[in-house]
DNA sequence: AGAGAATTACTCAACTTGAGAACAACAAGG
DNA sequence: CCTTGTTGTTCTCAAGTTGAGTAATTCTCT
């Protein structure tokens, strides 16, 4: 109605913002990030998971998570935006390197999802190489890579967001270059092609692999060098590559082909 | 700490937790959510859009949106998930059919996004068939379908929001059966296609989009009806479908092709 | 009725894909 | 050092898909 363009105050929801605003008044709502990250590891896929200390679900295995600490606090300071509290978080389990893929997998807000409270749970993916296990020290609760199978004894709802991480990579395997992410800085189009073949849970042509990679531009970049030793039971040494520019695949690598 | 690996479950301690637990404590941010509703009128992409009746940056266009409601109040009763809130404040500004197509775009949470306070957004879409323009009736603040080309009046951080629902809906179209959700129950090849030139915004061929469709399994049914009349200017009537059970394309149609 | 237009079918060369064979380069064991 | 097995890479070819254009069909409009 014609009241609302002239500045007069009429919607329900945006009454309570103004200066005087408490925030712990209107916003029952606890927001908190949760991490799935991912690497390869003996050629299945495995997830950083961590052990419950705390109640509810002690014991459990749950994804690396916290609050986001929405303002300066004892806890420490503001998280500037929502991937520094889900690199923050990550941190507080494993170190991780510098050059890290992040990307929000989906926010799950469901009342009834943790039993404390109303909580929104932002959820990033990380992609990364395999990296050696966490340690257990002062600061450090129990974390280690797991096989992503396990998921019978994972807290809250964390089971059905690894189920939605797990497709979405899938997924953008297909049309993005993210498979490199998983490899380190210079790799063998055999590595690869074991990327592919650990989160698709298939065998891949490795020859017709071979030909569709180096014949999507931008891909990766050769680097003229050749991996230092064979393959394990002996074999021909492999040319390394590097991740190339491009960060989507024109054509594609099509799930349902080989 | 490490009691928390043997999975004891300790109810007592837990209930008492349960209790003394503040949330407000930690909700020191609000939760919105903000909907991103697609149409295409005339051959091109429409977004909904409301003029903001409150200061900060009124009058500017902003997204649908409104705050989560996390528990029961004054107000209405608590969302029970976050996709009831995006439809609860999309029908505070324009009736919607009972069957559209809701999905979540992004989370968006920097610090400085709004003036007033730390606000996480939950951004939501909707890909919707041509609706009348909005009643501006008693509850219904000033709003209307607007080409998504305007964006240099827009509040907050929408514009951006806007760019990535536009970029989701481009690449969706591609392997996705998204297109017929800016249809009616049943459609014409041409009106298909129709959807697809808008959202990319280029010309496809008219005889190769017809074969490729028709190849691709459960992306459109055939009803065996034709269409009232014919094109606008002569022609002959087309057959309708309608959409098929497929949510992705084997293959897919891509973007950079004919 | 005739012109023009939208829909659908058809044609064909160029390209891509799937499957396998063949070739090249290495490890390990006699 | 020479053979054997293994891995990486290139090649071949039939089958399928795509891009571009042409043509047939059936409608609207004048």
């Amino acid at each position: 109605m014609s009241e609302g363009i002239d500045g007069r105050y009429h919607d329900e929801d945006e009454r309570g913002f103004l200066s005087s605003y408490d925030p712990h008044v209107f916003a029952p709502a606890a927001v908190t990030v949760d991490v799935v990250a991912l690497t390869i590891r003996e050629g299945l896929p495995h997830v950083l998971l961590a052990r419950r200390a705390a109640h509810p679900q002690r014991g459990l295995w749950a994804l690396p998570g916290g609050f986001v600490r929405a303002q300066d606090s004892e806890a420490g300071p503001a998280d500037p935006d929502l991937p520094d509290a889900a690199l923050r978080v990550l941190a507080e389990k494993t170190p991780m390197p510098a050059e890290i893929h992040l990307e929000q997998l989906g926010t799950y807000g469901a009342l009834d999802r943790d039993p404390r409270m109303r909580v929104i749970s932002v959820a990033y993916m990380v992609f990364a190489p395999d990296l050696p296990d966490p340690g257990t020290g002062r600061d450090i609760s129990e974390a280690a890579w797991v096989p992503w199978t396990t998921k019978e004894e994972t807290a809250f709802d964390h089971a059905r967001v690894l189920d939605d991480a797990v497709e979405r990579a899938r997924s953008k395997l297909e049309y993005t270059s993210l498979a490199t992410a998983f490899l380190p800085p210079t790799f063998t189009i055999t590595a690869l092609r074991g990327v592919y073949e650990a989160i698709w849970g298939r065998a891949l042509h490795a020859a017709n692999f071979h030909r569709k990679i180096l014949a999507t531009p931008g891909f990766v970049e050769d680097t003229s060098e050749l991996a230092d030793r064979g393959g394990s039971g002996g074999g021909r040494r492999a040319r390394l590559y590097r991740a190339g520019e491009a960060a989507l695949l024109h054509p594609p690598l099509l799930r349902g082909a080989q």
